[in-house]
RNA sequence: GGCCGGGUAGCUCAGUUGGUAGAGCAGAGGACUGAAAAUCCUUGUGUCGGCGGUUCAAAUCCGUCUUCGGCCA
């Protein structure tokens, strides 16, 4: 599943950025030039039927550039970063793949584990995960939270971080090893990374100018039927899907449980994508090896050299 | 014009029998290895509408002015 080796012409450019940045245009304007194929990484985009709220790519796009891993994951499953890779090592197994791959989306966490690879273990059973899980709400954090704590002294996750601790009473429990032994076995012997020839590159705009896209957006999605995109999911009793949660579509669900007024929707929903963008931005301050672009072509064309010069060397 | 309420952090509001203020949200910063557009952490000095007064001490009591609601003329 995961490639030890791989042809040198396989190269991957990983576009990245904020939401509303203007990466996915990038990407396909990229993707001609090179007659590459684009290949999703965003957490939200991968689900069928979130459209037009996870501003996925339109049919056109589709037909005119090879696109992958978009809007494939039907209700009530829901994507996991390990599944991501999962599907992706399947998708190189692709005769007709044209390359280079334009790995495209904001979810930092995804692109991580594309690029450093993820802890390895077997995925966790679901009455297990259900279980924990139930522990966490009938008795509360604190319980949990010593259980962890008691575990692994060292541990660092907040008490009021029920997720993580929840997460790490399930790999205590399925296989008795702290968050901790698994990040030091992971490092000691790292199989798991992208062994493809790959560069980053991303778009960061000015807050302004993504206040300007956002307000733009929103506005774009809700006339053309966010509402009515949820409705029919709500009505298959999915209100606690995860990817429901997320920015624009928790809004509507809020909306059509009658949580909130109308006229909010539009202002909440900017609102929280302005969250998320900022949570972005905090993101990839980590990662140092992206090449940022902004608005200015200028910078766009030198970044576009060095996609030049990397998918021309043959090093190796 | 009269009566009754309100005017406290950018917003919505708490402030017990007077001891110079605090929550939520927003904003700012941060963490992050299988829900990640999620989850979590850190961060609150503001003429307590103005001016007088009572008091050792007033957002809190009194007077007055101002302003926004509502009701009655």
């Amino acid at each position: 599943m995961y490639p030890e080796f791989a042809p040198r012409h396989q190269k991957i450019i990983f576009v990245t950025g904020s939401t509303a940045s203007g990466k996915s245009q990038w990407a396909i304007e990229l993707a001609k030039k090179y007659n590459g194929s684009i290949v999703n990484i965003d957490s939200i985009q991968f689900y069928e039927k979130l459209i037009i709220g996870s501003a996925a790519p339109t049919e056109i796009e589709k037909i005119q550039t090879p696109h992958y891993l978009y809007n494939y994951v039907p209700a009530p499953n829901e994507m996991t970063a390990g599944e991501f890779l999962r599907d992706f090592y399947k998708l190189l197994e692709r005769k007709d793949l044209q390359f280079p791959l334009f790995v495209v989306g904001g979810t930092g966490f995804y692109i991580q584990a594309l690029e450093k690879g993820m802890y390895n273990i077997p995925e966790v059973s679901q009455e297990l995960k259900q279980q924990i899980e139930n522990e966490i709400t009938k008795f509360g954090n604190e319980k949990a939270y010593n259980e962890l704590i008691e575990f692994d002294p060292e541990s660092k996750i907040h008490i009021n971080d029920a997720y993580r601790i929840g997460r790490a009473l399930e790999i205590k429990r399925a296989f008795g090893k702290t968050m901790f032994q698994l990040k030091s076995d992971f490092e000691k012997n790292n199989k798991f990374n992208l062994k493809l020839p790959y560069l980053k590159i991303g778009k960061l705009l000015n807050k302004e100018i993504l206040f300007k896209n956002v307000t733009a957006r929103t506005h774009k999605m809700l006339s053309a039927g966010l509402i009515q995109e949820v409705e029919p999911l709500l009505n298959q009793g999915l209100h606690q899907w995860a990817p429901l949660q997320s920015v624009g579509y928790f809004e509507v669900v809020q909306y059509l449980q009658n949580k909130m007024p109308k006229e909010n929707l539009n202002a909440e929903i900017i609102q929280s994508t302005m969250q998320l963008i900022k949570k972005q931005k905090t993101w990839f301050k980590r990662d140092d090896t992206i090449l940022w672009s902004d608005e200015s072509v200028l910078i766009e064309k030198q970044i576009e050299q060095k996609i030049d010069l990397f998918l021309n060397e043959s090093k190796i």
